[in-house]
DNA sequence: CGGATTTGACCCGCGC
DNA sequence: GCGCGGGTCAAATCCG
C-alpha cells in the first residue's frame, strides 16, 4: 500500500497529462489503468482542517470567508480553499511560485488563490435542474461512478477515462427544503455538487451502514433510502454543526463501482466551519477512527471545471476539452486528472529532471511540485489559461485536500516526512463524537422540539 | 442518560 | 390524476 500511496499522488499527476489537461480527449483512455491494484490510501481520510496551511505556508482562511455557497467554506470539502491551497500547493508551479503566478494567467495555475473565490466544484457542479443526462452506465441522478481508472467531476459530470462508462451526474435539482417546513420547493434547481471518491472500508458500524468520510463540518445522518437500480442504499445527512444550517449531504456507493463513495453535496452552511478538531463531533459514530482505503478502483480522480456546465446528453466524451481548453474565453472543460495507479512510471518520467533526482529528500510539498511538473502543460499543451485558474481554485477547495490527503499520504509512504499533518490530517477523529458533542445540538433538538 | 442512528411513514415533485 | 421515486420526519433503538 505505501506504495501504491505513493503511486496515487504521482499518478495523479501524470494522468493529468494524459488526460484533459493536455487537451487530449478525456476519453481516454486510460483505461484500464493498470491495475494493480492499489489499496489505495490506506488510513486515508478527510484531512482535518487546520493542517496544510503550515506546509503551505498559506494562510489559514478566514471566517469571513463562509457564506459564499459552495464557493468558500462551507463544506470542508468545497470550502477549505485553504487546505486546498496547501494540497495545490503542490499543484502549483515547480519554483517558488507563490509570487510568480503572473496574473495573466500564464503561470502554470494562474494566480494562486487569487482566482475565482469559488471552488472547483462551485464551477463544478451548478447543475442545470433542466438537465437531463441519462448516460450509460450512469443513470442515477447521484451519478455512479464506475471508474476504475479515474472519474471525472464535472459540472455536469463524473466521467471515467473508459468513455463507455462516461458517468454523468445530473443535476436533478434537488431543493433542499424540507418538505414540511418551508413552501419552497424540492427537487428543483437546487444547486449539487457530487464528489467521488474512493470508499472507505465498510466500519463496523451498528448497520453495517456506509462509512462516510468525515470533513470538517458535522453531520448527522437523518436519513437512509434504498435507490431504485441501485444495490446500495443512499444515506442522508445533514449538518449538524450549527443549527439551522441546511447543508445537507448525500453519501451513497457508486452502483458500478462500490470501492467508490459519491457524495452530493446539497445546499449551504450558514455558518463558519468549524476549525477545533471537536467541531467534528456528530459527524458518524460509526465512523472509525482511521478509515482505510480499501479501494481498488483506479483511483484516477479527475476534477473537471465546465464552467459552462451545459452538456449535450450525448457528449459523453468530452471530447470537446481539448478545443475548449484551447479556447481562452469559454474553456467549458477544465480537468484536472489524478491518477492514482500509475505513480511509479510518473516517477520515473519525474526523475528524468534534474531537481526530481531530489525527490526523496523533498518535503512532500515539493515533491509534490517536482511531481506534477512533468505533466504540467506547457504552452505545447495549449492547456487554458482558464484551466489553470481552476486548478487554483482547488486548491482552496476542501475537497482539494482530500486529494491532497491523498497525495501527502503517498509522499510519505516515499519516505517524506509529513508535513502536513499538523492537526492529524490522517486523522478520521474517530473521536470525534468523544470531542465534540458541542455540534450535536442542532438536529436531535430540532427533532425534540417537534 | 444524552446523543446519534435506524427505519418506516409521510410528503412532494415529476413523469406518464 | 395517478403512481413512482426520492427526500425528510420522527419514534424507536442503539451506543458510549
Amino acid at each position: 500500500m505505501e506504495n501504491n500511496y505513493q503511486g496515487d499522488l504521482a499518478d495523479i499527476f501524470r494522468g493529468s497529462s494524459t488526460g484533459a489537461i493536455s487537451g487530449g480527449n478525456n476519453k481516454a483512455t486510460s483505461g484500464e489503468s493498470s491495475t494493480t491494484v492499489v489499496p489505495v490510501a490506506d488510513g486515508w481520510q478527510f484531512p482535518s482542517y487546520p493542517i496544510n496551511y503550515l506546509a503551505s505556508g498559506i494562510e489559514e482562511p478566514s471566517v469571513q470567508d463562509f457564506g459564499d455557497p459552495f464557493s468558500n467554506s462551507r463544506d470542508p470539502l468545497f470550502h477549505d480553499r485553504d487546505m486546498m491551497s496547501a494540497s495545490l500547493t503542490l499543484f502549483s508551479s515547480t519554483k517558488d511560485d507563490d509570487n510568480n503566478s503572473s496574473n495573466d494567467g500564464t503561470s502554470l495555475f494562474g494566480p494562486k488563490r487569487r482566482a475565482t473565490t469559488g471552488n472547483i466544484f462551485s464551477r463544478m457542479i451548478q447543475i442545470s435542474p433542466t438537465t437531463k443526462l441519462s448516460m450509460s452506465p450512469c443513470d442515477s441522478p447521484m451519478a455512479s461512478c464506475s471508474s476504475p481508472n479515474a472519474n471525472v467531476i464535472a459540472n455536469d459530470a463524473i466521467i471515467s477515462p473508459n468513455s463507455s462508462k462516461t458517468c454523468l451526474v445530473e443535476n436533478s435539482g434537488l431543493q433542499i427544503s424540507s418538505p414540511r417546513n418551508t413552501g419552497i420547493k424540492r427537487r428543483k434547481s437546487q444547486a449539487k455538487k457530487v464528489v467521488c471518491i474512493p470508499a472507505p472500508a465498510p466500519a463496523n458500524s451498528r448497520q453495517g451502514g456506509e462509512v462516510v468520510p468525515s470533513d470538517l463540518w458535522a453531520w448527522r445522518k437523518y436519513g437512509q433510502k434504498p435507490i431504485k437500480g441501485s444495490p446500495y442504499p443512499r444515506g442522508y445527512y445533514r449538518c449538524s454543526s450549527s443549527k439551522g444550517c441546511s447543508a445537507r449531504k448525500q453519501v451513497e456507493r457508486s452502483r458500478t463501482d462500490p470501492n467508490m463513495l459519491v457524495i452530493t453535496y446539497t445546499s449551504e452552511h450558514n455558518h463558519p466551519w468549524p476549525t477545533q478538531r471537536n467541531a467534528l463531533a456528530g459527524s458518524t459514530r460509526s465512523q472509525p477512527n482511521n478509515i482505510k482505503l480499501t479501494s481498488t478502483s483506479k483511483n484516477n480522480i479527475i476534477i473537471a471545471n465546465n464552467s459552462q456546465s451545459q452538456r449535450s446528453p450525448t457528449d459523453t466524451s468530452f471530447k470537446e476539452n481539448e478545443s475548449d481548453i484551447n479556447d481562452n474565453n469559454t474553456s467549458s472543460v477544465n480537468v484536472a486528472q489524478v491518477n492514482i495507479s500509475t505513480y511509479p512510471k510518473v516517477k520515473e518520467e519525474v526523475a528524468e529532471e534534474d531537481h526530481h533526482q531530489q525527490l526523496v529528500e523533498m518535503s512532500d510539498v515539493e515533491f509534490s511540485k517536482y511531481i506534477y511538473q512533468p505533466i504540467l502543460p506547457d504552452s505545447s499543451n495549449q492547456c487554458h489559461d482558464d484551466f489553470f485558474a481552476d486548478l487554483v481554485e482547488l486548491e482552496a477547495d476542501p475537497l482539494n485536500l482530500l486529494f491532497a490527503k491523498t497525495l501527502s499520504g503517498d509522499i510519505n509512504e516515499v519516505g517524506q516526512k509529513k508535513a502536513i499533518d499538523t492537526f492529524s490530517l490522517y486523522d478520521w477523529s474517530g473521536n470525534s463524537k468523544k470531542d465534540g458533542n458541542t455540534s450535536s445540538i442542532n438536529n436531535n433538538k430540532g427533532q425534540a422540539d417537534t
